[in-house]
DNA sequence: AATTTCACG
DNA sequence: ACGTACGTGAAATTA
């Protein structure tokens, strides 16, 4: 995957390049103007200064751990009322972001010889065995924001003759819990082909999944998110906007319809207390000194990896297990198509046109049958004429 | 070099 | 009372 690389469109980057710079100028100004005064809008210190000291939109602002005023989305996002300047601010830095991370630099990082661009991936850095990608990091390329997906849309195959498939694991690391919890609950949702967030919302709150509403849906997400990352009331209520009070209560009716997922958390941290460590699936380990320390947020903090890792670590043996069979597969199938990209769930290919469809389904079949667990592994597969499109 | 912020899964 | 959801890498600013 690091020799092959990715080609790129950048004369796509270009043109868009020029475009940012114009909404840049036009942001700028209008923050000058809102604010009353001119500043440097990339510095979150003086971001801070002027939202708290000049214009005064709130009286309670938060502040980081070295005293200065915090700054960041999660905070923004709740002063928006408060004044106009703010959305200004965070759409500055979307778009400052984008070209100064994104769009600018990868069109120069295109190999000489091969034309194309060319990551690294680390096999030991993640301490629960996932890969990571630097020089550049193609695991974080932008999709969620409209402006991020003209990004995604210069990732092109190599020539006109080919396409780009992208294949990736449908809610992976829930299935993994689901399987080493053996939770009665989550096994029926899957094994029925349920939508997840839904099911657990419908168990959440006692009604029938056809009665779960939008919001439901989107709370029971944001707590099946908290239960892979080892859940705390904090926590959830800090995302969902609600006091600790109400997220205590959802999550201890959540663990009242998943009583083994409450049992399997439990199991990890005591795991990781006798043995020091935890294990993946196939057995990779993650040692955790602090499991037994004094200090309670430190403690806190090994125990949530004693929880997460095996989940994280397991989806990482299974994709890996995966590429090693998919290899092989086009190995001796004697296939033109390459495995370029993986992305945690998600793995990229660029293949001639012709081969595209039976290469499809087949990497289907193998990403799914990849490591057998109690739990049917779901994966969604599309072509593509760019990596935006085959999603 | 440390901090802050933000892109992704 | 404390300080908190997991795993990364990159850019810009601050110290």
């Amino acid at each position: 995957m690091e020799e092959e690389g990715v080609h790129l469109d950048c004369d796509m980057l270009h043109a868009f390049s020029k475009k940012l710079a114009g909404e840049i100028s036009r942001i700028e100004k209008e923050v000058y103007e809102t604010a009353g005064m001119e500043f440097k809008i990339s510095s979150p210190k003086q971001v801070g200064e002027v939202l708290f000291d000049h214009l005064k939109i709130t009286d309670k602002a938060k502040k980081t751990k070295t005293g200065q005023y915090a700054t960041g989305e999660d905070v923004l996002q709740k002063l928006k009322s408060k004044h106009p300047i703010v959305e200004l601010l965070l759409e500055y830095r979307e778009v400052v972001k984008l070209k100064n991370t994104y769009v600018d630099p990868l069109p120069e990082l295109v190999n000489d010889k091969t034309k194309r661009l060319h990551t690294s991936y680390n096999q030991v850095v993640a301490a629960t065995g996932r890969l990571s990608s630097d020089k550049p990091n193609l695991q974080n390329i932008p999709i969620r924001s409209e402006r991020g997906k003209e990004i995604r849309k210069a990732f092109v195959p190599r020539n006109d003759n080919y396409t780009l498939i992208a294949a990736d694991y449908s809610q992976i690391e829930l299935r993994i819990i689901a399987a080493l919890s053996k939770d009665a609950n989550m096994l029926e949702a899957f094994r029925s082909g349920q939508d997840i967030h839904a099911s657990t919302a419908a168990k959440v709150y006692g009604i029938a999944i056809d009665e779960v509403t939008r919001e439901q849906r989107s709370h029971a997400k944001m707590v099946n998110f908290g239960i892979i990352y080892g859940i705390s009331a904090f926590g959830l209520s800090q995302r969902l906007n609600i006091s600790r009070k109400e997220a205590k209560q959802i999550i201890d009716s959540y663990f009242e319809q998943f009583p083994s997922i409450k049992t399997f958390m439990d199991q990890c941290i005591a795991d990781a207390r006798e043995k020091g460590y935890v294990s993946t699936i196939l057995g990779r380990k993650r040692y955790l000194r602090d499991i037994n320390s004094a200090n309670a947020v430190v403690r806190g903090f090994a125990e949530r990896n004693a929880i997460n890792s095996p989940i994280q670590g397991s989806a990482a043996d299974m994709i890996k297990l995966a590429m090693i069979k998919i290899q092989n597969y086009l190995k001796k199938s004697g296939l033109k198509a390459k495995m370029i990209l993986q992305v945690h769930d998600e793995l990229i290919f660029d293949t001639p046109k012709e081969e595209a469809a039976d290469l499809m389904e087949k990497v289907k079949e193998i990403m799914s049958e990849a490591m057998k667990i109690d739990v049917p592994m779901d994966v969604d597969a599309n072509l593509g004429d760019n990596w935006l499109q085959a999603h």
